[in-house]
Order: C-alpha cells, then sequence, then structure tokens
DNA sequence: CATGTCGATGCACTGAGTGCAGTTAATACG
DNA sequence: CGTATTAACTGCACTCAGTGCATCGACATG
C-alpha cells in the first residue's frame, strides 16, 4: 500500500463518511456535492474523482462487496445444488454490523434517489449471481431467462429484508434464508436443475 | 372530455412517442429534452408539465396501468388464496401486444437511466402488492417483511420476464405464471398464510 | 359578454456531472 | 541524490436536467 493509495483511500473514506452524515442529518436532496467536498476538506471536482453520482457516496464499498460476492461464488464447492449455494452466500455477505450501514439502509426507505442507486447495485449483484447460474446450468435462451428471474427475485427478498433492519431492527440474515429456502428449497431446484438438457426445446 | 383535455393528452402522447422514438434511434443520453419538445412541437419548459424526469417519457401508461392494477386487485374475490390472485392479476396486467411496449423493453436492457426509471415504477407496483397482501394476511412487523420481500420477488421474476420478451421475444406471461406458481405455489402459501396468527411472535 | 380556469410559454436560476489544462507531491529510475 | 514520471487534486468553463415564477391566450362557465 502506497503512501499515495492510502491517501486517496482516506479521501475516499471521508467523502463518504460526511456524504452519508449530511444525508442523514439534512436531508438527501438538501445536500450538495459541494457541501459534502467542503466538510470533507476537498474540492467540488474531488468528488467526482471518487464516486461518479451524488448518491454513488452513500455506497463507497459497493465494488469491493460485488467482487467479494464473485469470489465466494467460484470458490464453492457445493456445485450439487448451485440454488441452496446461491441462497447461502448472498446471505452471508450480509453485513449486520456496522453502524454506517444501518444508517444507510434507514437512508433507503424515504429517500428515492437512493433506491435508484440501490436498485443499480442490486444490478450488480444480479449480473454475478446469473453469471453462475448459467455457468451451472448451461446456456440456453431459455435458461438465461430463468437465472435472471430466480436472480431478480432472491434480490428482491434481501432488500426487502435489509430495509427491514433499519426501519425495525429485524435481523435479514435468519428471515432472509428462511425465505430463500422456501422459495428456492427443494421442489423448485431440481425441476430446474434438469433444465440443462431441455435448452434446446426454447426459444 | 374537454377540448382542453383532449388537447392536453394529445401532447402528452406526441411528447411520449417521439421521446421514445429519439431513445431509440440516437441513443437516450445522446438525446435532449429540448430536442423531444421541438420534435414535438412545444417548449422545452412544457415536457416538464407532463413528465417529472426525461426517464419518465418512456413510460406514459405507468399511472394508469398501477391504478388499473390496484383496481384488477381490489375487486378480486379470490379472497381465500391472496397470493394465486396477486399472482395472476400481476401476469394478467402484462401487455404483450403494444410494439411501443416491445420498444422500450428492448430498450431496457442497454439504457441504465431507463432501468433506474423501470426500477421506480416497480417500486409503484410494490407498493400496491404490500398494501394488498398485509390487508388480507393482517398487518403486523413479520407479516409487513414478508409482503415486501414476496411483493419484490414477484416483480423481480416479471421485470426479468419483460427484459426477455423485448430481448429474445419469449411470451412471458406463460414464463411467468410458471416461475410464479413454482415459487409461490401451494407449498408456500399455506404457511406465509398461516402467519395471521403469530404475528404477535415477531418484532 | 364577462370572468375564471388552465395549458403553454419565456426567463432566470440551481445543481449534477464532464472535459481540460495546470499544479504539486509522491514514486520510480538512473 | 537528482531527475523524470505518475497521479491525485484543483480551477474553470461548459452542458443539461429540472424548478419557480410571472404571463399570455384559448377555452370553459355563468
Amino acid at each position: 500500500m502506497n503512501q499515495r493509495d492510502a491517501q486517496r483511500l482516506e479521501t475516499r473514506r471521508t467523502l463518504a463518511e460526511h456524504a452519508l452524515r449530511l444525508f442523514r442529518d439534512q436531508g438527501f436532496d438538501e445536500t450538495t456535492v459541494e457541501e459534502i467536498a467542503a466538510a470533507a476538506g476537498v474540492s467540488p471536482r474531488t468528488f467526482f474523482l471518487h464516486f461518479s453520482t451524488k448518491s454513488a457516496a452513500a455506497f463507497p464499498d459497493h465494488d469491493i462487496r460485488v467482487e467479494e460476492f464473485r469470489t465466494r461464488l467460484g470458490s464453492g464447492v457445493d456445485r450439487s445444488n448451485p440454488l441452496s449455494h446461491l441462497c447461502q452466500t448472498l446471505v452471508i455477505g450480509l453485513d449486520t454490523t456496522s453502524p454506517m450501514r444501518r444508517t444507510r439502509y434507514q437512508l433507503l426507505s424515504t429517500v428515492p434517489a437512493l433506491q435508484d442507486e440501490d436498485s443499480r447495485t442490486d444490478r450488480d449483484y444480479e449480473s454475478v449471481a446469473v453469471a453462475y447460474l448459467i455457468e451451472s446450468w448451461g446456456d440456453g435462451v431459455e435458461v438465461r431467462l430463468r437465472a435472471h428471474a430466480v436472480a431478480n427475485a432472491m434480490m428482491g427478498v434481501i432488500r426487502a429484508s435489509l430495509i427491514a433492519w433499519g426501519d425495525a431492527g429485524i435481523d435479514p440474515q435468519r428471515v432472509c434464508l428462511e425465505m430463500l429456502q422456501r422459495m428456492f428449497g427443494s421442489p423448485f431446484d431440481q425441476p430446474l436443475q434438469s433444465l440443462q438438457s431441455n435448452t434446446a426445446t426454447s426459444g
């Protein structure tokens, strides 16, 4: 880790910290990028060197987490039951320890711009999940659709659980795992895996 | 219908039509609101009298469709099986006849700004679905979470199917109904309905 | 005909986000 | 150690989405 890299990460961290604080204290729309930059002691232009949009500053660890997710998925040994492995990997990735993360999801239920950003981040997880499912099931038009549907549905459950965590403090891991298993448990998994063989019938 | 109302709707329709055409032909980011307004023969200011954002012009019938959905849900007689009724109402609402709608979903897979808009519209459907489920199941912290999770998951399946329709021409109604039934069929519905009685055990 | 309503317009403005050129300090290299 | 290079940061000018406000003019209403 260079001194340069350390300084860059520190700037980024400071920006994200002040952004979330300002969003929480005075509202998202009432906070300008100029204010965030000033609070972090940098120029407004610098903000956009670290985050592509104002709302992205509320999800500073997004890229890292997606990569973690991809890595954990890939290193999975349980290739016999891809859906189950996917569910577990998603749930393990839920971090309910950081208070900053909690603040983020509390904001999420009231700020549309942050909901947009959240949907955007969900799309990245979804892409990884879809790639994994296609790799597991084999490619095909119909399989591709099912992979997207399953990934979308899973992310929907995760999102609802995280918002409930922010709003009501409900432990997302427990309830997520239960609901995902109910939706994608054994009665769902077997027929889906059998799709490998009949992809030619679709389209 | 006033002459005034007719003119207003006509302006709105024209704006939406030119917006979608321009998005398709020259790209979303490469199209300015000024261009759309000019193509429709109105002033740029007028555009924002009809649509709150540039991307909203790609979903001109959104509000109407959500209201249709709400109405159809409310008039449902099948109160004994709310999940099944919800699935069917969602699928019935899918319109696969309009070529404009097809164009919209073709754009959706490549334009991030329109994906944001789509997520936003999905949130409206989700609210309606959640309200319906809470009304059916009875309120409670845990029930509320499950309602959100189910609604999110359902919208995820719908979204994937519609995008697959745009991309590959797959009939969304057939595949949607099948997947939704598999996820929320009888093994899922009974335990969920029994939640009515134990909402006190949550939160 | 008189009056009110409402869609459309023009204008000035805020704020997000971009392109570009320049500065400064850390790093790599001889 | 001295020099060249890299890269984070900065300032400036710009585009464009979206808003507030005052106004005009056509249509509606009595």
